[in-house]
DNA sequence: ATGAAAGCGCTAACAA
DNA sequence: TTGTTAGCGCTTTCAT
């Protein structure tokens, strides 16, 4: 493969000048600027990524680890991110760390040796690894699931349970379960949370956690179905694919014989029938929030952390009309 | 950031001894190597990846370029391609082209910038960009779509449309549509050959061609519907949720009024009722193949290309009985 | 405006 | 077994 030296060689000028001229530094004759970029051509050169980012001590591209990629919510994010940082000239590379603080490790390590100019996370857990990302000062920025000392953006997912319950409270649901996501991820524990806030009595409490997956939710909703609720409130949208599935063998309908709102509006979510209530999340826009965050920590690095909150709002469907 | 020169110091050894050490070559003191593993600890020592790649001229990064990181067919891709490749050691990273060639040629760039080891490509076109990857060296694998003198992994799309429409005719429809994806992308022409292959004059050529995403299905089943058709063969799931969408609007029942089949066996399908009949590919392992392809071409460079073929399936479901 | 040369942090010959 | 040293390809002073 063709180096700068190569280059250098048929433009017939010194290796700086190519540099100079291929980064479209102002002080070059545009003469030679033109001839270098022939040879550049010519040779189908290509610059030394490691090269370079070792020279610079930096690189335009961020990474985006995300806990899974087979999840609507988060590849809407991933567009997000995308779409802001190509803007600002960074590419993104994306990291599925599959819910498994191991591999959320892995990718932390890999981003930090390649020197990423910057880190999207959405954090698996604890996460001591983040620790190194701190040490290196390599900026980072949570989206999703909170992380202490460090730019945030968050859904005030609490408050939007609560909402969607209150919802199915005052459609006159009166046994209204909560199908969650696994005990210490943050969002699952809010979602929780903004249950109960709303029950004030007006239900009894029919809990149960599962894996943010569709088995989760298939093996939730067969347990809770023994408490027999006339309503659900479904963490995410790959749980509800299972509780609607266990919902359909067990011959209830959704809307009819139980109610069902779930968080996350999933592109299949009006197909079904009736269609599915839901807790609609800006997702495309936390990712650009997140990509928008870290352009601006890159810029002003000692700046105090930003913590942005964003709402979630509440599409009323078929599966919630008593 | 330590460097490993810093370790050396701390351990009180040269740097050669430091690498030596944390690559786990044999030839070195295992009191030695302790040392050295304790001191990178205490200073969390974070080997500097350009500075690596630079020397060793290579990386353990293979990049996976997919067309729309959110349709599910190629989300499930990545699957199988991160859980091949990690076993093996290497990262992967995500890059979304967008079906955008102008973006894909962005991530060719920076692929072979950053000198992955190698890529797995979803090509997006006639792709003019793949000869630079071609002439770096750097192995590539194209997924879904071909590409020529190249490692591919295809999916008999021709043969399985074909199979879907005689299901189709078999089950009594005579006016048997096609809702097929854009023309030029070759899993988008298969599918339409494979639907012609079929009809035999049992039903007239009812063809639609529209972008692979909702709002091309949308778009091409209203317009379609004027042609009153009895049933549909859609190209990927997500034009079926257009597809589905229409139909809704206009009042047709899917399994009743029109008899729809559609490709990729999205998690939603047997939501939605009745249950739709899908032409399922094996996405997860035609990933994993691919990940194997590349590491077998990187551990043998000169062999002839390799074209593996897998099968798709029909499962057959209540949006086709008659 | 251009070139010469140093050096980013690491690994791999080569010596010892 | 360990250390010394050259150099991977690039950018960036510092001269000119």
């Amino acid at each position: 493969m063709a180096t700068i030296n190569d280059v250098a060689h048929l433009a017939g000028v010194s290796t700086a000048t190519v540099s100079r001229a291929l980064n479209g530094k102002s002080t070059v004759d545009p003469a030679l600027a033109e001839r270098v970029r022939s040879a550049a051509d010519e040779l189908g050169y290509q610059p030394n990524g490691p090269a370079r980012n070792l020279r610079r001590r930096e690189t335009a591209v961020f990474a985006l680890i995300i806990s899974d990629v087979e999840n609507p919510f988060f590849t809407a994010i991933a567009r997000g991110v995308e779409d802001t940082a190509q803007t600002a000239g960074y590419s993104v590379v994306l990291c599925n760390s599959d819910e498994n603080p191991e591999k959320e490790r892995r990718y932390i390590d890999v981003a930090l040796q390649e020197r990423v100019a910057g880190v999207v996370l959405s954090p698996t857990g604890a996460s001591p690894s983040i620790e190194r990302l701190r040490r290196g000062g390599t900026p980072v920025v949570a989206v999703d699931r909170p992380l202490i000392a460090c730019d945030q953006v968050l859904v005030d997912s609490r408050r939007a349970a609560r909402e969607a319950t209150e919802h199915l409270i005052a459609a006159g649901y009166t046994r209204i379960g909560c199908i969650g996501g696994p005990p210490g991820v943050r969002t699952a524990d809010d979602r929780v949370a903004g249950y109960r806030d709303a029950l004030h009595g007006r239900s009894p409490r029919l809990e149960r956690r599962a894996e943010y997956r569709t088995t989760g939710g298939r093996q939730a909703a067969r347990d809770l179905l023994a408490d027999s609720p006339d309503a659900l409130l479904v963490a995410n949208s790959s749980m509800a694919i299972g509780v609607l599935e266990v919902l359909a063998e067990a011959g209830l309908r959704p809307g009819r014989d139980v109610g069902v709102v779930a968080f996350d509006d999933a592109p299949w979510t009006t197909l079904i029938n009736p269609s599915l209530t839901v807790v609609a999340q800006p997702a495309r826009e936390i990712g650009a929030e997140a990509a928008r965050l870290l352009l601006a920590r890159i810029a002003e690095p000692a700046h105090p952390p930003v913590v942005t909150i964003l709402g979630a709002h509440l599409i009323p469907r078929g599966s919630t009309r008593h």
